[in-house]
DNA sequence: TTAGGGTTAG
């Protein structure tokens, strides 16, 4: 399955393969361990109502510590708290209520016991102790980490009503957002609403909330909000400030400006997020000046910038080209204690870089690392693409050596930096080790990375292991760049390669709906030169109308020497329905061919009765090479054809010679 | 009684 690329291979491990990595274990990576219990410290303020905790809250206003309270209290904590939950669940069975069991479920999912929580899913299922918070948080924390298994928790929900509750329906559709399953949730909403959902505006918020990193989501978050009066549902703050981050997003500051007034004509009290998105719209066209009113005016609320606020001031200030204040601004979130990682640093090292200020931002990359500054990697990477950008390529391998030292697990936006820096400077040994560090970690190689590798093998004049690449990464769904293929034709072509030229055509041509029109000109000489006129055939019959009349006849007369005999008449009248002129010679060639095998006779036949019609007759010495040869093909059938021919020919020198006339007959 | 919101480098 796996296409070796310089006697390694590049793995590219299923994206999606949620069955084979999580199915029957819940072993976490630590990113996804750090990630659910971020999420988990969110969902505390839900979570508390059920907790043990909450319940001795609540129960001395009824009856002070009553029996069956304590028994379940102590029940609750047991089970949690043993080592074999199962058997505890078990004896204290009859104690627990759903809900007691449902905390014990919210506290496996907060504490990260993936198997524990799964397995008392099902006893719950199994024992018929399962209420609609049951599917809820259960579908939330195993959605968190496997979205497909979340999906099979919903789907084998029995009940059809349960299955559109909404507390379940928005749960479903909130981790199929997270996991970047956007369409998938949308069908799944539409499907919900046909069995009779009635989303609420969480529902509405969580879909919108999806429209946020997307690309274009802009019009299509619209069209949702454009929903919700016919659902008899009103904006809330909550849903302005996603709104706002979809405009901010997609760089639409007026519109953005338009909600906040909204807002303001309803009465809703603006808050730090609904401020940072209005900021970070600014962003866009680094306009400052808008985002200095906004700081004041937010500051004139007694509102307080937090971290995030900072930052992205930093971005507009960066993005407005105002490189002073930014570092002002990087010494101010220095003191507020908002700089303890690399992030502001790398902003204000990329745009400086970008600004063309590369000693600058490298004096910024020193001043990082000189205070010691948590890093992952990245400002590494910020640092040697900006060194490749000014094509200091041994300065960029220095630092790329440093950083493989420095950091052994790369990601693979940083192994690609580094990839493209060695490929930049012609460090084939390096450029192996990097793929082979990929293979190893097990990372899968992106668009970028077989980009990068594509674009070094030509450099390097290695065009078949080129090749070899592109098919690898076409297999691999990515999408294929023209300019890149097209060099790629260009050199296959130029070393003979003419069939993997052609295949590479054939990739770009069915993954795109239009391509340039110079490339199909380009295979053809390509393909002609190669005499595999069959392939020319069909580029020319598929594009003949965007090729030139020079390339068409040298196809044509290619065609007639030396390709299929049997297809010689179809691609005559494949290049004259194109409006192409076919000339004497191809004519002449083709009908010697013919005499020259005259078990061919009916195509000759056909060809000489088809021409008059089109405006084409046989010249003088053709004439008289049949009429030598009319013994094979019938003297009588061929003197008539030829005759129709001369009444053609005089009919023509008569329309050529006498147009003035024929208008005023 | 369960669900929803902001910024970020390559």
């Amino acid at each position: 399955m796996e296409t070796p690329v310089l006697g390694l291979e590049l793995r590219c491990p299923h994206l999606f393969n949620t069955h084979s990595c999580c199915s029957s274990s819940f072993s976490l990576p630590a990113v996804s361990v750090r990630i659910l219990t971020a999420a988990a410290t969110t969902t505390t303020a839900y979570t508390v109502v059920e907790s043990p905790a909450t319940v001795a809250e609540e129960a001395p206003r009824s009856k002070r510590h009553s029996n069956s309270y304590l028994a379940r209290k102590s029940a609750i904590s047991e089970v949690q708290r043993s080592p074999d939950f199962l058997s505890s669940l078990q004896r204290l069975a009859r104690v627990l209520k759903v809900q007691d069991l449902n905390v014990i479920l919210r506290d496996f999912g907060i504490s990260g016991r993936w198997q524990d929580l799964i397995q008392l899913f099902d006893w719950m299922q199994k024992h018929g102790k399962i209420s609609v918070s049951t599917y809820s948080s259960c579908i939330k924390f195993v959605g968190a980490k496997n979205f497909s298994k979340a999906l099979e928790i919903y789907q084998s929900i029995p009940d059809e009503s349960t299955k559109i509750n909404v507390y379940i329906c928005n749960s479903i559709l909130s981790c199929l957002v997270k996991n970047g399953k956007l369409d998938s949730c949308i069908k799944l909403f539409d499907q919900m609403k046909r069995d009779g959902l009635k989303p609420d505006v969480v529902t509405y918020n969580t879909l919108l909330a999806g429209f946020i990193k997307v690309k274009n989501g802009y019009p299509k978050a619209m069209e949702l909000v454009g929903e919700l009066p016919h659902n008899g549902i009103q904006m809330d703050s909550v849903m302005y400030g996603t709104v706002l981050a979809i405009c901010a997003s997609n760089g639409r500051c007026e519109e953005a400006e338009n909600f906040i007034q909204q807002m303001k004509v309803e009465g809703h009290s603006l808050n730090i997020y609904h401020y940072s998105s209005l900021l970070n719209s600014y962003s866009w066209k680094g306009d400052y000046k808008k985002a200095d009113d906004l700081m004041t005016e937010m500051k004139s609320i007694r509102l307080v910038p937090n971290k995030v606020m900072m930052t992205t001031l930093l971005k507009v200030y960066i993005k407005g080209g105002l490189f002073d204040r930014s570092r002002e601004l990087l010494s101010e979130l220095e003191s507020a204690g908002y700089a303890e990682n690399e992030m502001p640093y790398c902003m204000l090292m990329d745009g400086l870089s970008k600004a063309g200020k590369l000693d600058e931002a490298k004096s910024i990359f020193d001043d990082m690392k000189g205070k010691g500054v948590k890093s992952d990697g990245y400002a590494n990477s910020i640092m040697i693409s900006a060194l490749c950008r000014s094509k200091r390529f041994e300065e960029a391998k220095q630092l790329s050596r440093d950083s493989e030292t420095t950091y052994e697990n790369c990601d693979l936006v940083m192994l690609n930096t580094m990839l493209c820096a060695y490929c930049r400077a012609g460090e084939m040994e390096s450029v192996m080790r990097m793929m082979k560090k990929m293979d190893e970690q097990a990372i899968s190689p992106d668009y970028n990375t077989f980009h990068i590798l594509i674009k070094y093998f030509i450099k390097e004049k290695l065009h078949l292991l080129a090749y070899q690449t592109i098919l690898d990464m076409h297999s691999k769904g990515h999408r294929l760049e023209e300019e890149l293929c097209s060099s790629l034709i260009y050199h296959l072509g130029k070393n003979r390669a003419q069939l993997e030229a052609f295949s590479v055509y054939n990739m770009l041509r069915y993954s795109k709906r239009t391509i340039c029109r110079e490339l199909h000109e380009k295979i053809l000489h390509i393909l002609i030169q190669g005499n595999l006129l069959r392939d020319a055939y069909v580029v020319v019959k598929d594009n003949a109308k965007m090729i030139s009349q020079p390339t068409l006849k040298k196809f044509g007369r290619a065609f007639m020497i030396s390709g299929n005999i049997n297809l010689v008449n179809d691609v005559l009248k494949v290049l004259h329905g194109s409006g192409h002129k076919i000339d004497q010679v191809q004519f002449e060639i083709a009908i010697s061919r013919y005499i020259s095998q005259p078990d061919k006779k009916e195509l000759l036949l056909q060809l000489l009765q088809w021409m008059p019609g089109q405006g084409y007759v046989v010249d003088s010495s053709t004439r008289n090479l049949i009429l030598k040869n009319s013994h094979l093909f019938g003297r009588l059938l061929i003197a008539e054809i030829l005759s129709k021919h001369h009444i053609g020919s005089r009919t023509i020198i008569k329309s050529r010679s006498e147009p003035k006339f024929r208008g005023k007959r």
